[in-house]
DNA sequence: ATGGTGGTCCAACCA
């Protein structure tokens, strides 16, 4: 079961990528995120044509998320129960038997900013939202934009960097948190080549430069992690002519 | 610290 994440920065502009990578990297599942258009906007059609199943959470201009997968999505949940939010950023369904939580975490702006705290609050609703998951499915996926890098390698710079937005203490320890409940990283399961990113600023010639950070991720639940047999940055999209910011990340498992 | 680019949508916000 190959499974794949990416942020396409809105999917008005970039169906025709996602298509396009859908048909050469032929995953199973492909989860969206900044699809920024409403629910009744998203091109079911487009992806039967392609030969996948699909659902969408959207909203209008912001945020929005979607699942893209070979076989039918079911016990879909689109927020977490108990925590109030207009913001359109969690997909959780069921696939093939493994449970797939596609998010896109909010990006806090800048340390101690009102987004910063919506986003501290929203890792904590997360964890909460995981810990009961994970009483309920033993193979789990947990796989989206986290706006968070890891560590120091997941930094084009990380003494530049600093304690900014996307690596500060507190977002590294409420994803500890949230990994601590039995989900690793398992892209860190491999070798991988230096400085591999899956994120560059559109600024500043980003991605010439290699300027980027490793912020989506795939988590996965012990038996998931075990049966994990390859995961690694696919940076082509990103070559792209007017591509988005993000690049799609593949895990692939042997279930 | 600022500004650089890009999406949404036309002024300003978000990333």
């Amino acid at each position: 079961m190959k499974i794949a994440t990416w942020n396409v920065n809105s999917l008005n502009v970039r169906l025709p990528q996602v298509l396009e990578w859908l048909g050469s990297a032929v995953p199973d599942v492909l989860v969206l995120q900044e699809i920024k258009q409403l629910t009744e906007k998203f091109d079911n059609d487009a992806f039967t044509e392609a030969g996948y199943k699909s659902l969408a959470s959207g909203q209008k201009t912001y945020n929005g998320v979607a699942v893209v997968s070979k076989t039918p999505a079911d016990g879909v949940v689109t927020g977490f129960p108990g925590f109030d939010d207009p913001q359109r950023r969690v997909l959780a369904s069921t696939i093939d038997t493994v449970r797939i939580v596609n998010l896109y975490v909010p990006n806090g702006n800048n340390v101690g900013s009102e987004k910063y705290e919506y986003k501290l609050g929203w890792l904590e609703a997360l964890h909460g939202f995981l810990q009961v998951e994970l009483k309920q499915y033993d193979k789990l996926v947990v796989l989206g934009d986290f706006n968070i890098a890891p560590d120091d390698r997941d930094v084009y710079d990380p003494v530049k960097w600093g304690d900014d937005i996307l690596c500060s203490p507190a977002e590294r320890a409420a994803l500890r948190k949230i990994m601590d409940l039995g989900l690793s990283d398992v892209f860190r399961q491999f070798d991988q080549p230096e400085a591999t990113f899956s994120w560059w600023d559109y600024r500043a010639a980003g991605f010439r430069r290699n300027a980027g950070l490793r912020i989506d991720l795939i988590l996965a639940s012990e038996s998931m992690a075990n049966s994990c047999t390859a995961s690694y940055v696919d940076r082509e999209p990103r070559t792209w002519e007017r591509p988005s910011d993000h690049t799609p990340v593949v895990a692939e498992f042997d279930l």
